[in-house]
DNA sequence: AGCGCTTCTTGATCCACATCAAGTGGGTGC
DNA sequence: GCACCCACTTGATGTGGATCAAGAAGCGCT
């Protein structure tokens, strides 16, 4: 039931970025599996070399990393973006992060060696491939303009204007590591002003 | 004399990633040209459409942002390495980011129109856009990760052991910027203890 | 439903680093 | 060569957010 796999959520996230013929989907499409991952499951670990690309059909996933016992929470995955340790897959060296399953997870996964694979057979994925880093770096460099830029209390709001269903989903001891403050603070910005 | 270019550096660059037959290379050569900046010239500038990607040939720049009069240095570019804000060329919208020649600075830039028309044509330099991507990336992963792993002290010991060169070329207050502290700080953590 | 663990809250205190201020020195341009 | 402008240094003071501490409230597990 190869078809069924994302219920088309695969080749409509690749088409965002490139058309694929047919037959080109035809060979792109059977290397795809759906995985799932309970509540609190871990994706992915350091010390571990990523060997699965994903797409997330369903959940929230987030990625960190550890350091002197604490965790430093880097960002969120949800519907239609991608997961896993980005940074292990392409350096294929033990991961420094850890992406775990915050909700219950469905991801639709591909095996490192069968993307390069498609990349030697199909233009199109290869520049697929491109154009998804492309997005990455610029969205990495836009999370640095505004951690240089903004407060404690601006990166608040910001967030609270811009994702409040994270704010449902996420554990604020999470949510607090991502904006770079502790849990105490940040439950304090909560309680002076909303 | 196309062929004096960079006296090879932009072929050799190229193929730290891929191999190109030479019947490539004619084709992606004519497209590099050398331009210099004088020290302090900037190479981009915020509120303008990136439509160059360069090689250093020569010289050192410095990418960096403004932030209410303030100025928030982001990294550096040396001989062999990138220069240019990738983030405008890559959104082609106009730019948050400023590069400037912190010394007199020979690039070999390609505009992006050849390059993207490259793309099209050699599969061969598809990849190495996403090569250097991929680098970018794990680039930014590791500094993200030492920002948030290390103290102030820390990160100043860090750069003083892996680029000391750079404390010699760049100006203090832009290190300072870079390891994320004021020119005071730097300062006194140079006098206490080198 | 009740137990236990983790998260969240709230208050008191602390500190690394920023800010403010003033003086010194080096490089650049005329 | 001199003047001006920054960059750099050094000291005094300030503060945003961290840390420490101790309850309260959720929430999964049996």
């Amino acid at each position: 039931m190869a078809a069924a796999i994302g219920a088309g959520l695969v080749r409509t996230t690749i088409e965002r970025y490139v058309k694929l013929t047919d037959p080109e989907w035809a060979l792109v499409e059977p290397h795809w599996h759906e995985r799932s991952f309970a509540k609190a499951a871990f994706v992915s670990r350091a010390e571990v070399v990523e060997q699965w690309f994903y797409i997330v059909r369903e959940g929230v996933q987030r990625l960190y990393f550890e350091h002197d016992g604490n965790e430093h929470c880097l960002g969120f995955a949800y519907g239609g973006s991608w997961s896993g340790d980005y940074d292990s897959f392409v350096r294929q060296r033990p991961g420094r992060f850890f992406v775990q399953a915050v909700t219950e997870s469905k991801l639709i996964g591909i095996r490192r060696s069968d993307l390069l694979d498609l990349y030697d057979r199909i233009p199109a994925m290869e520049r697929f491939g491109r154009l998804i880093l492309e997005e990455l770096i610029v969205g990495r460099a836009t999370r640095e303009v505004e951690q240089l830029s903004l407060s404690a209390r601006e990166r608040y709001r910001m967030l609270v204007q811009r994702s409040p269903q994270l704010l449902q989903i996420i554990a604020q001891k999470d949510i607090a590591s991502y904006l770079r403050m502790t849990p105490e603070t940040f439950s304090r910005m909560r309680a002076r002003e909303i």
